[in-house]
DNA sequence: TACGAATTACTAAGTATATAGTAACAACTC
DNA sequence: GAGTTGTTACTATATACTTAGTAATTCGTA
């Protein structure tokens, strides 16, 4: 199944999966941009009634807890890019994030390493 | 610079991105869902608005050219993936698309041959 | 237990996106 | 060159997204 996320509530789930859970107040704290703590609340809320989320009340605030793992919206996402910039060919979309000047050698080796190890799986 | 398409945008750029140019009616037949014409008109007019796309004529009609790459607009979103979903890590979004377990053996060795070259490139 | 600060609940307004209708226009055809 | 057909130009509407205000509530504390 598919995770659609907008803008907004990709940055609020972002800050939710980096902590395992936050407050709304936390959530504020996190964000670069200074939005009004009931826009946060709201983002939060809407996260709710989609199920992305859930809460468990704190004192008087609620702590939020991602109910999906980032991978899942990652899929979703990256699916769609594939499909629609990369021609439905992932191995061009690998191609390309390993043709960044800014990969460091080591980089490349660790990947090089996890293939190795995929491939030794594969030919067993 | 970054380029910002919505979803709709993708899907027309993802059709000229493929035949490397087309007309409303060639856009509107590619595309799965039924638009109407003008709806389709009215995202062409948009990217051009933008100026992600420039049109040239061609008997009555327009035939839109893409003027930017696809892996521009690629960047731009993986860039946010990356930092939303994979914690700011590239490594862990290719290692996510290699777990896939629809990815074949032969994939699998392209891309590890495409690292030996690079590898060879960088040590040299 | 009454008060105050922080929080949640409810409501709303502005902006962006998606869709498409109608009018004006262009070019081919007879 | 008048009609027909396909097209572009202009306009509009509905929905989604983003943001935030005000009212009601909660909990700690004086």
């Amino acid at each position: 199944m598919s995770l659609h996320l907008t803008n907004r509530e990709l940055d609020v789930m972002a800050v939710l999966w980096e902590r395992k859970s936050a407050t709304v107040a936390e959530v504020l704290e996190a964000l670069p941009e200074d939005l009004a703590y009931t826009t946060v609340l709201t983002v939060l809320r809407g996260l709710e009634a989609k199920e992305h989320v859930r809460h468990e009340s704190e004192g008087k605030a609620f702590r939020y807890f991602p109910t999906v793992e980032p991978t899942k919206a990652g899929d979703t996402v990256l699916g769609r890019i594939i499909d629609k910039i990369y021609q439905g060919s992932r191995e061009m979309l690998v191609a390309r994030l390993l043709s960044d000047e800014a990969v460091s050698e080591e980089e490349l080796r660790r990947i090089r390493r996890m293939l190795d190890e995929r491939l030794g799986e594969v030919e067993r």
